[in-house]
DNA sequence: CTTTAAAGCTTAAACGTTTAAACAAAAAGG
DNA sequence: CCTTTTTGTTTAAACGTTTAAGCTTTAAAG
């Protein structure tokens, strides 16, 4: 019992052609017109046989391979390991498997997946791109390899999406931190070109705008991803009294524990010495010696409408492209109160 | 620039045989004495069409898919995540490709997962298996799929696996509290019938033991996976002062986290009231207003060597079976003290 | 009876590769 | 000059499917 066994096989021990065994086993015994005895011992001896079709024949015959390719910035981080779990779950329903890759944030990275994935003939991408990876989009596109970005868009290029409403994101969890009486808002972001970025930051300044404050670049610390010395540095700064920064609004769920972290070790209290609130989920948010704010995103959500518009593309629904935006909750616990 | 390049195009354009292109592009011109002229044109034209080779064809020729299948029990765990990270990296140093599934410690998916990826004709199997599942895995031995466990293990079935000491893991964690003179030390567990389960309790067990206490089954809670209400009043109750516990050891990250947050709601204070030893590593460790102890696995380590192991098994270095137990790291911080 | 239709099955090509074997032409050896 | 070797290339089969088209045999229709 080791020998991969094959329509052949079940051919060859029923007494009939290939052919027919490959109708019955597609359930197309009824329009071809198997006799239904004929149908019967095929399907028997292929479960005898324990009959495991290769999905690889399948797949170069019909040019299909039923597998997504996953493009994420790192799995190991909780928030892509939840997408992860819905997209995983949703593909699974519609018959598709799932490959996946990290990219860590890097063109060559996101490049060299794409390139391997392809060679695998997946059906279609998700993908969380990362900065400065509109041309390999724009390459996707032209070889007509239907794919739906999570998380990220570029605004001046036609692509399907599923992400948050980012500026109502920052928006709102600021705007709540100036309700409560906060009057030093301090943003934490990344530094990079990417739109969510931008909108996030813009939902920042635009409540303190709308609440009278002006735009104040002390209240602004900017990092480069993947660089934890420069973040402690810059965020020690921010804290520095002279600063009078009574509030925080982070932007990722990354830069929140780091900062979360440091502010631990400055034995700075939370919310008394300081207001703060967090991106994304964490258990640490819970655990915390006070309860964490936080701007929670529905992942599931946007894992399973991705697979959801992928696969409609796939169907040759590619009517056009389809932008979902959706929207996030505001957990505002104590961290965030005067 | 929207259809597939194969072989055939590259061989028309430059007008040769396909077998040429396909000797040239797998780099055997030397051996098989192409033209370095021809072997020039061919490469170039491949270049200017952007070949990219149909890895399904090369697959379904060789009969090997160049990928592994990793089964976790949830890869939005963080656990797993890092894991499936750090697998993911070495697999694509050596052109390996990973598929995941998610068998949420039940047998049916973990069977349909394996089938799946049976049928997609993965050369490979990384496994970390559901309880009861023992019999899927002896399936894939008769089938002669090469397979390597992680995390757990079966005592009485010969495969290859990575795991952690466990034994050893718990024993120092406990000898540890007990040391710092804690005298009820409680433990807490899933019911299940795993090997790692079972040598986790023996450390604690013995560590007891070694240390002059006797064997308390008041000490012992043991929940079933999935069951958040039921874990809630057994912890709840084990927490009860007539109990008498002042340190509790959790076997893992998932029921440590939700241990934390009910010592959180009930008020308890970490350690002067209850000290607490936790499993694996979570942010939520380092946030905690008292850090928390833990027993740190590595993860790298582990995903690292079960690629290792399972690439020597696939290249026919079968030798024998492979057996790697990692030693974990103790971490003992404030919330263990007395 | 003959013709037509239906039922039940097989043949063969195709998907994009790989690779052993065969072949032709040119070069070397005698 | 003929034979052998070398060089450079093609042919064709194979991997495991799918599926249109063709082929028998039997049944129905006239």
């Amino acid at each position: 019992m080791s020998k991969k066994i094959s329509l052949k096989d079940i051919a060859e021990a029923v007494g009939v052609s290939t052919a027919l065994v490959s109708y019955v086993l597609n359930d197309k015994d009824e329009q071809t017109r198997v006799n239904k005895d004929t149908a019967k011992r095929i399907r028997e001896m292929a479960k005898e046989m324990n009959y495991q079709p290769n999905q690889i024949a399948k797949s170069l015959k019909s040019g299909k391979s039923q597998a997504i390719g996953l493009l994420v910035a790192d799995i190991s981080n909780p928030f892509f390991g939840n997408l992860a779990r819905a997209i995983e779950d949703e593909a699974k329903k519609h018959g598709y498997s799932v490959l996946f890759g990290s990219s860590d944030e890097n063109l060559e990275n996101s490049q060299r997946l794409i390139d391997t994935f392809i060679n695998r003939q997946i059906d279609g991408f998700i993908i969380a791109p990362a900065e400065g990876t509109a041309s390999q989009l724009e390459y996707l596109k032209k070889a007509n390899i239907p794919f739906v970005l999570i998380d990220r868009y570029f605004k001046d290029l036609e692509t399907s999406y599923v992400v948050i409403d980012n500026f109502n994101a920052t928006y709102q969890a600021t705007q709540l931190l100036l309700n409560q009486g906060h009057t030093k808002v301090a943003y934490v972001c990344y530094k990079n070109q990417l739109q969510h970025t931008e909108d996030r930051y813009s939902g920042y300044l635009q409540a303190l705008l709308d609440h009278g404050n002006a735009e104040d670049s002390n209240l602004i610390c900017e990092v480069e991803f993947n660089n934890a010395a420069y973040f402690r540095e810059q965020f020690i700064e921010l804290l520095q009294p002279d600063r009078g920064v009574d509030a925080i609004l982070f932007s990722t769920n990354t830069l929140s524990i780091m900062g979360l972290k440091i502010i631990n070790e400055l034995n700075i209290t939370v919310p008394d010495d300081l207001a703060v609130f967090c991106f994304d989920e964490s258990e640490a948010y819970d655990l915390f010696y006070c309860p964490i704010s936080y701007v929670k995103q529905p992942l599931s959500m946007i894992g399973k409408e991705a697979v959801k518009i992928l696969l409609e593309q796939l169907r040759g629904k590619a009517s056009s492209e389809q932008k979902v935006m959706l929207d996030v909750e505001i957990v505002a616990r104590k961290s965030c109160q005067k």
